[in-house]
DNA sequence: TCGATATACTTGTGGTCGCAAGCAACTGTA
DNA sequence: TACAGTTGCTTGCGACCACAAGTATATCGA
């Protein structure tokens, strides 16, 4: 019975939800992409790197923090350090192990980037929500993924 | 300066957004796709045209409601009416355009799929949200696509 | 009527990413 | 030590989709 009354709440929402991702990731992307080269994901885990204990992450909670899986992550990371951005650097307690670690020319990059994207971004949102409503947007939607893997 | 000081409010938003949209969709779209053989986007571009007039659409809005391009929605409905869910209708007025039209056969997959995704997206989001946290988040990301082409 | 422009659609190409399978390294048990 | 199971990572493959370019049709001004 649930499943049936529920609909039309929840499929609002998640229809909302699908809509709003699509336009707003192939504007920024291609906004991302045309001034610098990079994806969003890319973007996203040059940030993460930038953030992190002496700029190094373990492919794999990197692969978490942005949800792609482990070939997502190597594909990525081949691209990032091709172009110079990333190094790889092995672990010495277990070699399986891969971190990833900003380079200088990353972190530059990621400076570089991040002026224009934050603007991109703020362009999108700060016209369509005020400040509680981006704090309450933000807290609805990061418990997305903190349940997706406890049931 | 708004594009320094913003950052925080609007990015943490942003990335829970990019974050949970990630967890939902690859988790439904493999449901979806184990399940029915559909993906997200040919399970919303059904919804649409059973939901539109005579069962029928202008494949340039279609592409419009579900975000895609052009050449992503003649794809998309190549796949569909290969599986012989959808026609293709030509217009009397305009040698242009081309209608999608759902067929008997459609309408029977859409009905049939419906059911077990509208139950996995129910699961993903009525234990995380209540009724009125629902309803204001489908509120607040109604917004994103309204005013995606208006600046 | 005739061209210039706009619109609807298709196709070639390339990029991103998930899944399945495989390899290398670690861990636990005996 | 030997062997099974687990974990981290990579590669082959295929799906989906955007961009650019091309075709066909429609519209508008001269």
């Amino acid at each position: 019975m649930s499943s049936q009354v529920l609909s039309y709440q929840v499929h609002a929402a998640w229809v909302s939800f699908l809509r709003g991702h699509a336009a707003l990731t192939r504007a920024l992307n291609a906004q991302l992409v045309a001034d610098h080269g990079l994806t969003i994901n890319d973007y996203e885990v040059l940030l993460r790197l930038s953030r992190a204990p002496d700029h190094r992450m373990k492919r794999i909670e990197l692969a978490q923090s942005v949800v792609l899986t482990p070939s997502g992550i190597t594909r990525l990371l081949d691209g990032l350090q091709a172009a110079g951005w990333v190094d790889k650097a092995s672990c010495a307690g277990d070699a399986r192990i891969t971190y990833a670690v900003l380079t200088d020319a990353g972190s530059e990059k990621l400076h570089e980037a991040a002026e224009s994207h934050l603007a991109d971004i703020d362009r999108l949102f700060s016209g369509r929500f005020d400040d509680a409503e981006l704090a309450t947007l933000a807290e609805l939607l990061g418990r997305l993924d903190g349940g997706s893997h406890s049931e």
